[in-house]
DNA sequence: GTCTATAGGCGGATAGAC
DNA sequence: GTCTATCCGCCTATAGAC
């Protein structure tokens, strides 16, 4: 208890909105030069301090990439979990549709912090396994809905050849051992569909391509959920 | 006819090829450092030769990125066009699994300049519009395969709602005005849904979730190919 | 925890000689 | 076309004083 907010001393406090301002630095960093580039010096030079200072936050460079990385999955997570509950009224399939929007819309809002964990990997960095239970966040998300239509009765069996089928209850038995495998594959493939068609209105691919991408996206949405297994009612 | 291979002079040649192992050095980096740090010196270094002479055939380092992607989504064009072709005596639904299949091929070979072109936007660097009839190389392969389909009255109309009808007429009249719009829509879906599944692959979303990588690929593609409104025959 | 100083690099781009 | 020399900037990271 001696930890918590209230017994917080002076120094932990200050502690912690200094490592504050300083991701939240580096986040702006990201926009303008983007993560390869990231530099501490250049972070430290804006908020006043000295770069040597900084290392008593961060260790290293990659460090505070670790931090930005877990941040942004985190910060991905909870838009996917809110937009869960918010609809948890409706049926899966319109579940789907929401929580398809509401990771459309937080990559439209944070580019840069998108490019950085479903863009090109930063050279020279291997992200550490604490970044995994951040980044299982949205997809256990996408998981839940089925499971909500699996209890519902709501789930079709999509079809699944032959050579597939080990592979299908291996990734089943890891992810969610409760589901049918076929469903399990259709939505991990449905999974990689959804940020193609957001990584590609992100990253630019569709200018001067779609326009109504709101639409657009709305659209292929509700059909990956189709592909996923999801019916509509 | 003066500037034709045979009548080529010494002094053009050795341009040529100076050109060339100068990109070829790039894109060595290209996998060692990234787009980002695309540094004329590193490549001028490593050829022997002193920075300011790269000038000569670069006039800067955007330049020679520009070189870079136009000569990246020509390779990845060229090797769809080339499976398209090594497939014309089957159906379109084959088809299109196996230029899907060396889209997928070229990025597992090319990863670093699959993220030139289909990973995060390098910062501070804007295309030029000399790429862009490079880059619709690919996505003119699978519209052709829509329309080999649509020759054959093997192409289905895929469910279209009514808010996207004009996106939908207006995608089709830029792209292929001879091809339903219905269709036109479903393709452009299918198309970044294509690249999600690669780049996932490429990116190493996949790591510890997708093990039969090359047989998940494959039934993915070919349910894309049902989405897109192709028929199984 | 913050500073100065320092080591030992790196980069883009240009001028001017040959 | 290639070189040297140069301008002016940048970086990670550490040592040691306060």
């Amino acid at each position: 208890m001696s930890t918590a907010q209230g017994a917080m001393g002076a120094r932990a406090r200050a502690r912690i909105e200094v490592t504050a301002a300083i991701k939240d630095e580096a986040r702006g960093q990201l926009a303008a030069e983007g993560a390869a580039k990231l530099s501490l010096r250049a972070v430290a030079r804006e908020l006043g301090m000295t770069s040597s200072a900084l290392y008593r936050y961060f260790p290293s460079r990659d460090d505070l990439l670790t931090a930005l990385i877990i941040d942004a999955y985190n910060s991905l997570g909870h838009a996917a979990e809110v937009a869960y509950e918010a609809a948890a009224d409706t049926g899966p399939a319109r579940r789907w549709t929401v929580v398809c929007e509401a990771v459309r819309d937080w990559a439209l809002a944070h580019p840069h912090e998108y490019a950085l964990i479903y863009g090109s990997p930063v050279p020279g960095y291997t992200a550490p396994q604490d970044t995994v239970p951040a980044a299982a966040r949205v997809a256990y998300v996408f998981v839940g809905i089925l499971r909500d239509a699996h209890r519902g009765a709501g789930l079709a069996k999509p079809a699944l050849p032959a050579d597939l089928r080990p592979e299908a209850h291996r990734m089943a038995a890891d992810l969610a051992p409760d589901l049918p495998p076929e469903a399990v594959t259709a939505l991990v493939a449905a999974w990689a569909e959804l940020f193609g068609l957001v990584g590609f209105e992100v990253f630019g691919q569709f200018n001067r391509v779609v326009e109504d991408r709101e639409a657009f996206f709305r659209h292929a949405a509700e059909r990956l959920a189709h592909a996923a297994g999801l019916v509509f009612s």
